[in-house]
DNA sequence: TTTACTTTCAAACAAGCGTTTGATATGTTG
DNA sequence: CAACATATCAAACGCTTGTTTGAAAGTAAA
């Protein structure tokens, strides 16, 4: 096995991954076929259960969560006020869920995944979204103070995570709803800047309203 | 076709059809199988086609919108302050979505639709989530006046809306991440009114800071 | 070159899908 | 009763799915 074997090797592995998470974030698990996603990686349709078993292997494979974590680091050390690093993460957390020229599919193709339980759906909870929820949870108590129950501001996490995911759930709807409805930077960054606002207003108010839940 | 016949082929119909709307709420379109439907409806496997024509033509027709438009018009007629009315719409809709004993599966087989276009989307779109979406467009300009823009407005809709399905969709992830979670009629009422105080103080903020968007 | 191992590929496999068929039972009508 | 229409059913059809197979091609070491 030498350097070029490797090489070829492992590129009809890259090619795999990549054609898979192109496929998976836009069809889902159920949707997507092993054969569509050999015919854009160029590959044979065996590929797939030689290099990684099974559907549900290259599935496992495919996730990524380095972005998501990187996102939380980044804002974390980010050390302005945590009102500053909520509209800076919904920010970036809206450009990785809609911007198309993004180049993370993972996240995609979790939120894809949240509503069908998939062989993975295990991995995906407690690698990726378990920390993200703590890490909001942490953010939005630095926000809320002390007063606010644990509970509430467990459901302020489910607030502004609802608010951020629903416009990739429902982008099929939406686009019916408004034909004209193009995700280009700019309206990705007042979506979110919406959602930001709109959730520190509610955040504030809970935090002087002070009433154990 | 003595009545006899009659009731007994109209009871072959609404078994399906009752089979037909428990399935495709817990598996969706695709997962769901005609073969399961008939298992449950203790029919033959010929009888979705020979009664409905297809597949589609039964998720077509157990598709009802008359318990989400009579919210609508319950709603309207309660005529408290917009304020009270959002506090009653979050509660009974979040009853629709999460009830396990309420008899509208629809609206679960509609949620689980949003994000995967089935061939009723459109359908479903035109005839219940536009009016719904009007609906609130409406009860949320009242409560915001006139100064706030048409497309804050609208994206108040969506964080509302995104609120509200996030807990649905959402639902075997947070079932993981706190497996005693357990949807009764407390706990749902707990997160509609959450729901509902958190966006009426981001729309009454949203009011005040009287900004065109 | 020969031998051993890895990777690719066309073809086939078994299982599941929605749908169709033709017979059979059932009830209605002349 | 006989003739007819309707509803049900077991069985099969055609197709797609994920997966397997065994041969062919390619590469590395002896």
């Amino acid at each position: 096995m030498t350097d070029q074997t490797i090489t070829a090797c492992e590129q009809t592995r890259a090619r795999l991954l990549e054609a898979a998470r192109e496929v998976f974030s836009q069809c889902g698990f159920q949707g997507a076929t092993v054969r569509e996603i050999c015919r854009r990686a160029d590959a044979n349709v065996a590929a797939v259960n030689y290099h990684f078993g099974s559907k549900d292997g290259l599935f496992a494979e495919a996730l990524n969560f380095a972005q998501l974590k990187a996102l939380q680091t980044e804002n974390a050390t980010a050390d302005k006020c945590p009102k500053n690093r909520l509209r800076l993460f919904v920010r970036d957390f809206m450009l990785m869920l809609l911007d198309e020229k993004s180049a993370s599919r993972q996240c995609r193709m979790m939120a894809r995944e949240l509503a069908d339980p998939t062989p993975a759906l295990d991995k995906i909870v407690t690698e990726a979204i378990a920390p993200l929820h703590e890490f909001l949870g942490h953010l939005i108590r630095e926000i809320v103070g002390d007063k606010v129950s644990e509970t509430e501001c467990r459901r302020g996490v489910y607030s502004l995570l609802g608010q951020c995911v629903f416009y990739r759930n429902s982008h099929p709807v939406l686009q019916r709803l408004t034909p004209d409805l193009r995700y280009d930077r700019e309206e990705i960054e007042a979506i979110a800047l919406h959602i930001a606002d709109f959730s520190l207003a509610a955040l504030l108010a809970q935090k002087q309203a002070d009433l154990p839940a």
